[in-house]
DNA sequence: CTAAAATTCAAACGGTCGTTTGAATGAATA
DNA sequence: TATTCATTCAAACGACCGTTTGAATTTTAG
């Protein structure tokens, strides 16, 4: 009983205890973002990653270590490529622009758009703002709020007559805006495939550029 | 066995069954709020309502017929509030602006700052985007569509330079922003009271007008 | 007052859930 | 090869789920 084996040591290594984690996590991840995660029993996920139903326990402890694993495998490659994109922008650029810390807020849903990822991202993320609170705000604050307080504070680099409390504000619509967008697609009433959510990038980066720009405090 | 009616007629006779339908709503709707509608049991709503378990089944055919009428019973009036809004904004207002539209569009919810629909309302309509699609989006449309277009339909009458479909992404992302306002109130990282959903919501309607009222089409 | 309808009730139905157990199996080490 | 450790497995645990039933009760109407 390896209760308290923590199985990250070695990622390139296939043992046979690493595929079946993988396996797991994979199934685990395509019925989350079909059905959600309360709606999502082990046994289905056990069966379609055609492993023992047990072993859902062997390796991560408990339904929710599952749910933890699964986004944190997706995200914590999202969250590294955000902060070393505004590091790159911030010792590149000459003037630091609202626009251009999104774009590189964004820029991993855009790459994404060019590899599978694209397939998972998105419904992942959406999911999690969509379980209840109590399960998922301590696995996301874990993997956001390095990421959010960063790009405020470039935020308010770029435009100093913008309040830290203001710009957590707008920065928290734009969130909204983004959710909205990767858990619905298009509006309603439009086909929402995988080319709006393209297309709803460039316009989610207009309008939270817009929203996040005027001047002058709250009304 | 009645099992077909339809049971709305007289709102205000208090018939033995009518109190019973309030109080089994009631307590459906603070676990809702509280738990989300996948994680509340109906024993658990009937337990707090005081009433047989069955009687959930009586009244309201199956759970999910229970979270329709939960829902519609607090948006329903929402939903007027906005088209009469909008409708006496038409007929008083000389020049039809973006931020007059929105005000239409948001006062119910600063209409119930003043009651204690502050207290079920935000948490409510959250609660509803948060839920597997599959069985919140037909209740939604019903809800929701109307409302939609013809709030849309006004906001390219103000602004005719953008187009329906540019207007209707908009106001998605608009969406977006007002549920992430009413789902967690303030920004990760500062207390999230009733009061800071009272500043959220003048901060929201700058933020959306900002994002709206943007000229020129996608980039 | 009586018959009919509406409502409430306790009890059970068949199922699925997350979790645990303990033995069987495999791989790695000494 | 022998032994230890990691992994897989079938089976069961107790609990809770949404729904149904049919009889008891209350309310309504004639």
């Amino acid at each position: 009983m390896a209760e308290s084996l923590t199985h990250e040591s070695h990622p390139e290594d296939a043992s046979s205890g690493e595929v079946t984690r993988q396996k797991i996590m994979d199934a685990a991840e395509a019925l989350i973002i079909e059905n959600g995660f309360a709606a999502t029993s082990l046994r289905a996920i056990a069966n379609q990653a055609g492993v023992n139903l047990a072993a859902t326990h062997y390796h991560f402890g408990s339904k929710q270590g599952l749910l933890a694993a699964v986004f944190h495998r997706r995200m914590g490659p999202v969250s590294e490529a955000r902060l070393a994109g505004l590091e790159q922008l911030e010792a590149t650029a000459d003037v630091l622009t609202i626009r251009a810390i999104l774009e590189a807020f964004f820029a991993p849903f855009h790459d994404a758009m060019h590899s599978g990822l694209i397939r998972v991202l998105p419904g992942l993320v959406a999911r999690m703002y969509a379980e209840p609170p109590a399960l998922t705000k301590p696995i996301m604050e874990g993997e956001f709020s390095e990421v959010a307080s960063r790009f405020i504070d470039a935020m308010h680099r770029a435009r100093p007559d913008l309040s830290i409390v203001e710009l957590r504000w707008r920065f928290h619509f734009m969130i909204g805006s983004m959710i909205q967008l990767l858990q619905f697609h298009a509006p309603l009433g439009m086909p929402s495939d995988e080319s709006a959510l393209q297309e709803g990038l460039n316009r989610l980066l207009d309008f939270t550029v817009a929203g996040i720009e005027q001047v002058g405090e709250v009304s």
